[in-house]
RNA sequence: GGCCCUGUAGUUCAACGGAUAGAAUAAGAGUUUCCUAAACUUUAGAUCUAAGUUCGAUUCUUAGCAGGGCUACCA
């Protein structure tokens, strides 16, 4: 049993007979550092039910405590808190369970509990991958990882926006201006390639604007009327139709973007368990809107097209099909989460990991499909998460103000090198190891940066001021992680076995409730899709660690068992660093 | 205008309504005959404003102020 629930059971029994009053629940908290003690109970709340002195009652709930709780060796009272403490055996006793398990912390699945399927990515297929990608990407993943170690399976998927006027801009512009590029003949990754069919014809539009209003339209007129545009919505036309040329260059350019995409996403380590295509799915939903109109969740309004008043909830009212009778996002979007439900009967629950621009979005799509009826509407989720900005504003691809991905993961593994250089400590490792360790840094490095911030703030990405690797950083915890296996390296002796008899260092004591935390952290951090508990979580068992280790020596302890304890506490640590990162889908090294 | 998110050391991040608001970085001072100094120890430095609720507010409520976003028969 917890320690935490024997203890508040005594509370009450001890309260029920010195004032002969019951209380419900008892309130804990970790003892502040500059106190002594290990859990403190928060005794103002009981002064609801007594009345009196919270030193007074502190002092008799201690005392009742430390004589019928034998785990519990003193306790202090301070203004009105009962500060604990508790013996050294049971840390050992507790500290050894964990010792022997080896997924301490991570729940296996459990067969009752519903799937969840996690979005995340959603690319467009004129744009190579850019910083704010790799935030969604990083998110999603370790979202994906972390609600899978809470017990629960997951679905990782991506719907691709592989369709729609934007595409056949550039299918347009390298028709006319591509004279047959491709990936092999240029060297380029495809989604690059593609991407600059994209600014190209951003660029011929404006020209051709340009010359429309020097002819005198206005530039309402010449922004509608630019005939390569006009070319793209013909396209459009044509590739609905399925005209068969249009169809041949929408999947031959499409493919060149996904192995690009592919390069990408293996070089940040992320993947999926299935796709969806929006080419697929953009005609879903229609019939679920007219279905929902015979019922009365939506309106016709006199031109025809088809709505939803959310007034009641504080929203406002919302289209879900066009006057013409074709849908709009929102359409598709209903429809496509019915699918993923008929496509996985095991779902119970979906998290979209979506810009916070969007935030508006989706909570009129929950809504709507909870006033649909389906019961599993109430478990989505949007994580959201703020965008990435430049100091001097918003990345456009458009305007070439974007921090590539590729770049940018080639650049830390670039500085990573630099500084393992200047380190030199890496002798007799081959080239290749070498090479693996300094993008195992530069991702540790660009991954922590990112996944250590509260998803919800925005993220200030100065490309001038490089990544820190040392501090509350990536680097720093690999570091420690190696540091841990330079020592299991040598500990050429038998450590293998439980120790139980043996006087705690303050330090390992602190350590050892840092490690007792790992599970609950998990759990919190699956209940509120947040990886930066996990990533300060880890930063925090490190820095003690860190202390521990420069304070206590470990293989030259003079006593054999205080040699194995430490070793085996090392070995632990070392365990969770390697777990908790593998969370956030960040490598550990052996060496560094 | 309406709605949503965010305001914490110079800067980047923490803090289930709890004690003297923690870290990192930048600045200052130290620690290598010893398990990896990408480390450790240490000094100084912050809750946007005003009311309210509470024994207690960075946290909750209201009103301001600042920054960002949404508010399309675009996706």
């Amino acid at each position: 049993m917890n320690i935490k629930t024997i203890i508040e059971k005594e509370v009450i029994k001890g309260f029920k007979s010195i004032y002969n009053a019951d209380i419900q629940t008892v309130e804990f908290q970790a003892t502040r550092k500059d106190f002594e003690g290990d859990i403190t109970i928060v005794i103002f709340s009981f002064l609801r039910i007594v009345r009196g002195n919270p030193v007074e009652i502190g002092t008799n709930i201690g005392t009742y405590l430390k004589d019928n709780v034998k785990e519990i060796s003193n306790f202090n009272v301070v203004k009105g808190f009962l500060n604990l403490v508790l013996s050294d055996n049971l840390y050992i006793h507790e500290v050894n369970k964990i010792f022997s398990d080896q997924n301490y912390g991570i729940l296996p699945s459990d067969p009752e509990e519903k799937a969840i399927m996690v979005e995340f990515s959603s690319p467009n297929t004129n744009k190579p991958l850019h910083l704010g990608h790799i935030r969604n990407n990083l998110l999603g993943y370790s979202v994906s990882n972390i609600i899978a170690a809470s017990g629960k399976k997951v679905y990782k998927t991506q719907i691709i926006n592989d369709r729609g006027i934007h595409i056949c801009k550039s299918m347009l512009a390298w028709n006319k201006f591509g004279k047959g590029e491709t990936p092999e003949s240029s060297g380029l990754k495809g989604d690059k390639l593609v991407g600059n069919y994209y600014v190209k014809f951003d660029q011929e539009y404006k020209k051709e604007i340009e010359q429309l209003i020097a002819r005198g339209l206005s530039e309402e007129v010449a922004k509608k009327q630019a005939p390569i545009l006009l070319e793209a919505q013909e396209m459009l036309v044509k590739w609905e139709a399925g005209d068969k040329d249009v169809i041949a260059l929408w999947y031959r350019m499409n493919h060149w973007v996904y192995k690009g995409f592919d390069e990408t996403y293996n070089a940040l380590g992320v993947s999926f368990d299935n796709n969806y295509y929006e080419s697929k799915t953009y005609l879903l939903g229609k019939d679920v809107v007219i279905d929902g109109l015979e019922r009365g969740i939506f309106f016709r309004k006199n031109d025809g097209s088809v709505w939803i008043d959310l007034t009641d909830e504080g929203l406002d009212e919302k289209i879900v099909l066009r006057s013409d009778g074709t849908a709009v996002y929102m359409t598709q979007d209903i429809g496509t989460a019915i699918q993923r439900i008929k496509d996985h009967t095991d779902i119970g629950g979906m998290v979209y990991t979506v810009g916070n621009e969007q935030d508006y979005h989706f909570k009129v799509l929950f809504l709507i499909l909870n006033k649909l009826g389906y019961t599993w509407a109430n478990n989505l989720h949007h994580l959201s998460y703020g965008m990435v900005d430049l100091p001097e504003g918003k990345m456009k691809s458009r305007e070439g103000t974007v921090v590539d991905a590729d770049d940018l993961m080639t650049e830390m593994t670039r500085t990573a090198k630099e500084i393992s250089q200047e380190l030199g400590k890496l002798e007799g490792y081959s080239k290749e190891e070498k090479e693996k360790l300094y993008n195992t840094i530069g991702l540790g490095a660009l991954k922590y940066y990112i996944l250590k911030v509260d998803p919800k703030k925005r993220i200030l990405f100065d490309p001038k001021e490089s990544i820190d690797f040392n501090g509350n950083t990536g680097p720093f915890i690999q570091y420690t992680y190696a540091r841990i296996q330079s020592i299991i390296r040598k500990a050429n002796f038998d450590y293998n076995f439980e120790i139980k008899d043996i006087v705690l260092h303050p330090k390992e004591k602190t350590l050892i409730k840092q490690l007792l935390n790992f599970s609950e952290i998990v759990q919190n951090a699956a209940q509120s899709l947040s990886p930066a508990l996990i990533a300060n979580y880890t930063y925090d068992l490190v820095k003690d660690y860190n202390s521990f280790y420069q304070s206590v020596p470990i293989l030259g302890a003079e006593n054999q068992n205080e040699k194995v304890f430490r070793t085996q506490l090392s070995k632990k640590v070392g365990a969770i660093i390697k777990q908790s990162f593998g969370l956030l889908g960040i490598d550990v090294p052996d060496r560094m």
